[in-house]
DNA sequence: CCTTGTCCCAAGTAAAATAGTCAACAATCT
DNA sequence: AGATTGTTGACTATTTTACTTGGGACAAGG
């Protein structure tokens, strides 16, 4: 798992199609504005998302961007694994002899973490977010913690 | 929240560090041998730990990094903060006049979810993953999901 | 004291990732 | 046809990563 400020724009910009979603396809060029973040690197985040299924695309005027799937369905995980490579961290991957055996131990403890991290964000949807925002539009200050809790009740 | 292979190398580091600890100080020589990383970048790494009371060092022969805490009062977070700088995302700081409004929903958004990840891997001590590799020592695949347990029962 | 082992510090650097620019082309709508 | 938008690819400046080099500072053992 990778949390860079890349997948921190993929993220933010699939939110803002979700969030404008209903008023047909959005256009790179909204999202770009709304989020301050240059067109054509939108485009390549996109291009990155488009080979995913995580958003489609509509050509010609009043075309833009769809979300590919519902936003129930597209997590974070998902998002931040399109336009973020995964690489593999521990060198010895699992086939090959540790030295000593404890390297093997720190590595898997960490694949272990890096699981733990990749799960958690897969257990958060786009759409939990936009509820998260639309359900008190007025107030300021939104309580978190219940994300975690629905988490919870989803992997139960 | 940032998580790059800087931190992941932070992260075994420090975590090698927890496993050797009793047996005297260990020296990053040893950490560098273990983990594979090199020497002086692990001593770059380490200045930032060390700046952030995470580790203590012992010159002269026989000397070495100490945890600087206990392991159980250090979290990933922690590890991850001190050796990559936490830059702010979100454009509009709170206090600036978002253009649109809908901008500041989704920068808020994502605000919100980024301290939810802060507050996951907050709840995650070096102590945890200790434990559970040690509790099953022989097993090759160790259960994961009980760290989400202690999270919740801590933040209760 | 002197040597050795370690931490500590600073500067530089090659490779990669980030965050763009620019230009051309393809599909669609009016 | 012409305007609008997606699609693709090549190119570039800046920053970060991961590492190198080369030295010190400081403590223990002889």
């Amino acid at each position: 798992m990778r949390l860079s400020t890349k997948g921190r724009y993929a993220v933010t910009a699939m939110l803002d199609l979700a969030l404008h979603s209903g008023n047909g396809p959005v256009t790179l060029a909204d999202v770009s504005v709304n989020q301050g973040i240059s067109l054509s690197y939108l485009e390549q985040l996109f291009a990155a998302l488009r080979n995913k299924k995580l958003v489609r695309g509509v050509r010609g005027p009043g075309g833009g961007y769809y979300l590919g799937k519902p936003a129930s369905e597209i997590s974070i995980a998902d998002i931040i694994c399109a336009v973020d490579e995964w690489v593999e961290f521990t060198r010895c991957g699992g086939r090959e002899n540790c030295r000593d055996g404890q390297r093997c131990l720190t590595h898997h403890l960490w694949d272990q973490l890096s699981d733990e991290i990749f799960r958690f964000l897969s257990d958060i949807t786009l759409q939990d977010l936009v509820d998260r925002g639309r359900s008190r539009p007025g107030s300021p200050t939104i309580e978190v913690g219940d994300l975690e809790d629905r988490a919870k009740r989803r992997a139960a």
